[in-house]
DNA sequence: GATGAATGAGCCTTCATTCAT
DNA sequence: GATGAATGAAGGCTCATTCAT
């Protein structure tokens, strides 16, 4: 048996085998998490995966040992994929703490709207999935609640926030990632709008009043 | 076929008959939303119903056309459950529209959180369930936001509140449903405790600035 | 789930219902021997079964739980309708303990070479079983390898036979259960004559030298 | 496609390549030697066989046809071992019959309890096996009985045996090979021990009462 | 010569649903 | 009104085998 699934390596591959089969790896997972998105943990089968890439189901076992598997890694890319690009949103440190936490919630509902919708599911869902998966995903949110968190506590300490941070916190997450249950347009120009409209509502979780 | 399902019917049964059948179909409404709650929509078996209530799945099939009609009328059941004891909360108009609002979001906590956490479900999950379940979810939700929604718009009416109406009420929703994800102890006090910290953050979103 | 396979009851079934439940289990269980006897443990198939039976698979599960629950059920039944059988030719006390032995290993002969092939299997192949089924087919064994010691006790204690009856008894069944792999007619004759030589030839491990 | 297994060729390699070839297979039939006798032949897969040799299936095919090839191939290999063996033990023909006799006995005992488990397998267990290798490897008892049954004639020739040879072979073969079933030290000791009981018991078989 | 990829067939199991009694 | 029986469809998983590189 030969899985050994190359999960969101940051190494370029070496060899022309090598990168096909990552390359392989990448679109089952990328099919998976569309399914994952679509039908949900519980409605997700490996055949309908399978069939998008026009495979067989016995192949997807060639890549990856069990469903189990697929689907954290599936959490594991879909994850990192997003924090990455929100941690490099909080890398740029122009702004007051306000305007910073504005951009990562606008650049979050982008994301989860439209670049990602399946990584909603993954904030949204976990009550009802193995525990395995909480387990794993309650740790991959944590990671992403980090990159927020410490934007607020820099907004804390200058005082541009005053607020209990746990409590903010897990609101402002609950609120985001609601989002794509009430809003549904994938017009560029909506998204932004409705970015900017949610995220001045959520920044009153956290502002202090004047 | 006499599948006559009576569902939440506010009509008195007329027959002992009707009575005992209308009795029966809320113990599997019962079973049903426990079982729901438990395993979640695709966790959800037949047979673990019929089990607990001490039946055949045949029987079920007797009360109800089948398992999509059945956790129709679950959901129904119980969000009329606890629209009806929101609007009740919401009858009692002493205080400000802030005092009101803050009940009604402590109630429905408790109530995602203790009393009925198979609603968590129905507000948050509805994304991967079948189509069918999707619209009749969201109407039940439509008439659950009217409840909070009725006391936003007195706030807004009287300048207590300032605020894009409909974005703080997604948010709003989004935030409170969200609490069963990342809350998890049951003892009173310290739901009362967290309740009253989310309702005060919540609160925020709506609040005028002084 | 209604999974309540009775097995080997004594006990004469009340309803008309359970009689024919019963008698499906004995269908079933009998089927299944026949395949296990054919094809060994691990070539045995739900689907073969139920072909036999023309039934589905789905419907073996009505009776019961799982692969696993039907093999341990087969075990069960042959090997009581195996040991009770013995036990009846035991109880016959007439004649010397060679006799008496020679009786009992000529009827496990006719019962593995003719009526119940399938046996022959139990008592041969536990090695490459699952460890559930090995402890139960010990156990089962040992059971059915009293009657045979019993009778040749008396005879150690007459000074009939003179022996180390642990290596014995073994030697013994290995000997007995070894004849179907190279003893193949059904002709009844045939057997009767193979069967008296086996025993004559057998006698001799426990026979106290003149 | 070059699949030319050889076999438990007598002839001595030639070229170089010839001869990497052979070493490849002969490791390849040890390897699955050793599988057969832990799985058995159900649960042996060329997965694990190539596991252990840290190849790919691939490979395998490239050596043996089929795994009926590479099976067959084992038993062949294995049983020649074996009867090598004790041909070699059956050359020396110092002792009675009896001696020599237990000295095969013996001999086997030790193989297939400690050197070659997987042998009592091959002799025990054809009944499940594809007709392909019960018929090779009737034709391989065969041979392995003629060893044992040219010494009983010796025995029968000189007078010192008196018995249905047929039927004492068959008895001879069933209890020998039923051992591992009921024996499990592998301590050197236990099983010389057991050895020399086991043979002594099973003369009794054979020879003449005095 | 060696291997990774791919697959078809098969296996055990679950489940919503139908139907005769 | 209730139930046992039966099933078709589907799901996750395994495995011997083929093939292009």
């Amino acid at each position: 048996m030969t899985t050994r699934p190359v999960v969101a390596s940051a190494e370029v591959p070496v060899s022309r085998v090598a990168r096909r089969r990552d390359q392989k790896v990448q679109d089952i997972l990328t099919a998976a998490a569309d399914v994952l998105a679509e039908r949900g943990f519980h409605g997700m089968s490996l055949d309908e995966i399978a069939d998008r890439l026009d495979l067989t189901k016995a192949t997807l076992y060639h890549y990856f040992p069990s469903k189990e598997a697929l689907v954290s890694a599936c959490l594991e890319v879909l994850a990192t994929r997003i924090n990455d690009r929100l941690a490099e949103v909080a890398a740029d440190s122009a702004g007051t703490a306000s305007e910073r936490l504005s951009r990562l919630i606008a650049t979050q509902l982008v994301i989860i709207v439209r670049d990602q919708p399946q990584m909603a599911r993954m904030f949204l869902q976990p009550m009802d999935w193995p525990e395995t998966y909480r387990q794993r995903s309650k740790a991959l949110r944590r990671q992403h609640d980090m990159v927020f968190r410490s934007v607020v506590r820099e907004g804390i300490a200058s005082g541009e926030f005053d607020v209990d941070e746990q409590i903010a916190m897990h609101n402002l997450h609950g609120a985001i990632n609601y989002v794509p249950v009430w809003f549904r347009s994938k017009r560029k120009k909506d998204i932004e709008a409705m970015a900017a409209a949610v995220a001045a509502n959520l920044l009153r979780l956290f502002r202090a009043s004047s």
